[in-house]
DNA sequence: TAGTGGTCTAGACCACTCA
DNA sequence: GAGTGGTCTAGACCACTAG
């Protein structure tokens, strides 16, 4: 079990803090040949770092060692710049798509409507200190926002719900389920098909216990770190 | 990409219901001669099917299909036998072992003790219809629970709490994290190491506020599903 | 354009499980 | 004891990234 004894010497250089997030590590071929081995043990090896949340990949560009995680309360409805930047990072979002579609079977289950429905679909890209962490597709029911799209959608929907309708999340139902990444949201997040990742959905109600809209968020794992507290 | 046409080949077929919970698949070498491709490419399509949660490894026992996810609600303090039995499922525990030990740092941490406290030490190992799911390790502060061990601390330390010292959890912390299982952790779990895992580590509070104990969790990431209603 | 990571082949040996 | 999965070797070609 070779693979092992490279993990942990890599493991080693990480904790000693002499690789610290966001530094790139040598390519393949050098680091089996320093470690006197072949591209495909040493590939085990950095497949299971990947799998602890020590490394990322990103596709065809390299491996990397992973920063910090985000620290993510799902019964707290900060937004996303605004947690980010609480924590010292530095947010952005991409607007990927923004239309009108009639809702999925999925989409009209989560926003208890008739399948076919039309509901707007926002999806985005975010970033963490200009890593792409998370894709995040919302679900809305357009009942509650007429011309939502008239206003800011990239950044914060939950500013937007708030300053432009007067609608404030009061309760949230959320799931957490381990995954990986596939086709389109693996390359907007630079990674290849099989990436582990986190996928997070979630369905909002306001202040009146009307359901407003769901999140399907499909995290890079080791960007995201789900913490919370409950009083029964 | 050939591996990601034999994922969906297999795939299809656990979708369409031919393969259910349980199901073992046929030896690597046939499955690979019947893709007409080698062991490391079928091994990798296995691979990503594993991180997906379709399908589960058992070390040197070969691959099987994943049964339904145990939906787990950390804010709620239902038992793990309870939570089982509710969602149709068989549970039993195994006591792996169960003694005092000086708090480690990270126990210490936890409890909000002073290092090398005496702490009582769990080890559990829990299974969902003869399958291992999770490996919970518990640090219990000694004080609140003289005597403990002479009660049953295999199948429910809440009930034992609740019944044996009048204690009921009112407040929980918890995170998730995503990480993979390593040595003995895996071992338990028949597992190699390196498979993707959730791991969920709560802190717990009796009904005076007083901190009682911290889990430990390491789950078979396809065996879970987190899931929770936060009122804001 | 040079070098990199992504993918794939065709073997091999060993320790272990299971019948 | 046969067959299995776990691990490893020593190559190869391609599409892509980075300079």
């Amino acid at each position: 079990m070779q693979y092992l004894k490279i993990m942990e010497a890599i493991n080693e250089q990480i904790d000693a803090g002499l690789l610290s997030g966001g530094h790139k590590l040598p390519a393949e071929r050098k680091l089996a040949e320093s470690f006197s081995t072949t591209r495909v043990t040493l590939r085990e090896s950095l497949a299971l770092l990947e799998a602890e949340g020590k490394l990322y990949r990103e596709d065809r560009r390299g491996w990397f060692v992973s920063p910090d995680p985000l620290r993510y309360d799902p019964t707290y409805t900060t937004d996303f710049p605004a947690m980010a930047k609480a924590q010292g990072r530095t947010p952005r979002s991409e607007l990927l798509s923004a239309k009108r579609v009639p809702a999925s079977r999925r989409a009209a289950s989560l926003l208890n409507v008739k399948p076919l429905t039309e509901v707007y679909r926002i999806d985005r890209l975010r970033f963490l200190d200009e890593r792409p962490v998370v894709v995040v597709t919302n679900f809305i029911s357009p009942r509650h926002f007429p011309d939502l799209f008239k206003h800011n959608i990239t950044d914060s929907l939950t500013s937007t719900y708030r300053e432009q309708y007067g609608v404030i999340y009061s309760k949230t139902q959320f799931r957490v389920r381990s995954t990986s990444l596939m086709a389109d949201t693996a390359h907007h997040l630079r990674a290849t098909s099989g990436t582990p990742a986190m996928f997070v959905e979630r369905i909002n109600y306001d202040q009146h216990g009307n359901l407003i809209d769901c999140d399907l968020e499909y995290w890079r794992h080791d960007a995201i770190l789900i913490e919370s507290t409950a009083t029964i």
